[in-house]
DNA sequence: ATCCCGAGGG
DNA sequence: CCCTCTGGAT
């Protein structure tokens, strides 16, 4: 492999995102590892926001794997209805209880590839229960991730896998654990794919995007 | 019309 | 690689 090219502000840019925020969190409610899996995997093509209404109701009738195969797919489609592609994700959510329990005594595994062995979490779902849960750093590149990286220039990639091997070549260890959230909560109140909110970006003096794009 | 903490199938 | 799933917010 080539030498990638250092982003050249790169540790100042994170001893930013560190100063205003030293202990950044995800927006997903959740109290225990299955739930974080679930509500993860409900997040996708949706906001946390509507994720939370629902998994509020749903995990109030069933926050292990035994109690969610109880519901069976009728009674979680009737909980999150008002998420997009909700009939997948009802699906998944029995499925993947029913896979905790068969190949893994009901415990979230702590691996990726045992993660992405459950029907409805492939790589990004995988790597958010690892960074969160078992405080592994691992990249999840969704789609704020995916857009902040390339836009400011701090982790470019064609695709997420490459912007998340980005990631962890450029940013410096002691960012790599809050890398995710740093990011993510940028993209979603600052860096936003629409009207992104460069007037009041902490990074502003790092990035050209505002200028390559006025 | 476009986007939201994507994944699976063809 | 592409397509589909899907409701709610902007």
């Amino acid at each position: 492999m080539a030498a990638q090219l250092p982003y050249p502000e790169i540790a100042q840019i994170f001893a930013r995102f560190r100063a205003a925020e030293p202990e950044p969190k995800g927006e997903l409610e959740h109290s225990s590892a299955f739930t974080l899996l679930v509500a993860v995997a409900l997040s996708a093509q949706a906001t946390d926001k509507g994720v939370n209404l629902a998994t509020r109701k749903l995990f109030a009738v069933a926050d292990t794997p035994e109690r969610m195969l109880a519901l069976g797919v009728e009674g979680v489609t009737e909980h999150i209805r008002t998420i997009g592609l909700f009939r997948n994700k009802a699906k998944n959510v029995i499925a993947l209880s029913q896979r905790l329990i068969d190949a893994f005594g009901g415990e979230v595994p702590a691996s990726r590839a045992a993660l992405q062995s459950l029907p409805g979490v492939g790589r990004k779902t995988a790597n958010v229960v690892l960074n969160m849960w078992f405080r592994i750093p691992a990249q999840a590149v969704d789609t704020h991730v995916f857009r902040v990286a390339n836009r400011t220039g701090i982790a470019p990639g064609r695709d997420v896998i490459a912007v998340e091997r980005a990631i962890e070549d450029q940013v410096p260890a002691p960012y790599q654990q809050h890398a995710h959230h740093w990011l993510i909560l940028h993209g979603r109140y600052v860096c936003k794919a629409r009207k992104p909110a460069c007037a009041a970006c902490l990074i502003r003096e790092y990035c050209r995007y505002e200028e390559k794009n006025l």
